[in-house]
DNA sequence: AACCAGGAGAGAG
DNA sequence: CTCTCTCATGGT
């Protein structure tokens, strides 16, 4: 089975074991991108305190966060950890992204435009694009490397760029908004149940008989 | 009580 | 281009 099949197998089974997934959890694309900024090597569990309390001070919009002291909103996001970091990324994404123009324009441009903003890296720039403009991307995070790796490669990772697992899922996909936001967030999914780094719980899981970390297991 | 979490940037080699 | 270090809180 080529990887391309096997993609678009996983699609299948895990759609068929975890359901449709309600993807991104966010009330507005404004809050798509500022927890996509938040969960940067971070929980997001963390993050929903932080979104809360920024909620609560009402921060969720970009005037807001600009006119907020610094010591304000790194206050209310502390929770989702590298504070001033991210405090720092929130005024400059508010600052400079065009936010208003990215829906209209073609997706190369805007991945172009979100990648040259400092603090916003590839996962988080895809993330945005798909999760808040519905472009046809596909997001690659660390679950995404870790699943791939088991299920094809056998190993706890692969050893593929960033760049051509992106290309690999969209090449078994198509340009489908829909699939590859299920696709994400369904990974996401299997990896908190059946595929944690430490732990994972092959049985019962829906990719066994596909995957090649399984046969090593037991 | 170490280890991990839906990364990104800067610096070195 | 590939490592390595830093940033930091909260859950297990």
């Amino acid at each position: 089975m080529s990887v391309r099949t096997g993609i678009v197998r996983m699609l299948e089974l895990l759609s068929k074991a975890y359901g449709r997934q309600k993807w991104w959890p966010a009330d507005t694309p404004f809050e798509v991108c500022v927890g996509a900024i938040l969960t940067q090597n971070t929980s997001w569990k963390n993050v929903e305190k932080a979104i809360s309390r920024m909620r609560k001070e009402g921060l969720l919009d970009a005037s807001a966060i600009l006119n907020a002291p610094a010591h304000v909103l790194e206050d209310a996001i502390r929770p989702a950890g590298f504070y001033k970091q991210k405090a720092q990324r929130l005024k400059h994404f508010c600052t400079h992204t065009y936010f208003n123009g990215i829906s209209q324009m073609s997706l190369q441009d805007a991945r172009a435009h979100l990648l040259s903003l400092k603090g916003i890296g590839r996962e988080t720039a895809d993330s945005i694009l798909l999760y808040a403009f519905g472009k046809p991307i596909f997001v690659v995070d660390a679950y995404t490397k870790r699943i791939y790796g088991r299920v094809f490669e056998g190993k706890d990772s692969t050893a593929l760029s960033y760049e051509e697992v992106r290309t690999v899922f969209e090449k078994a996909l198509g340009k489908n908004t829909r699939k590859l936001n299920e696709m994400h967030a369904l990974l996401v999914e299997h990896a908190k149940l059946h595929c944690k780094k430490s732990f994972p719980k092959c049985q019962g899981c829906p990719l066994l008989k596909m995957c090649n970390f399984g046969r090593n297991q037991a």
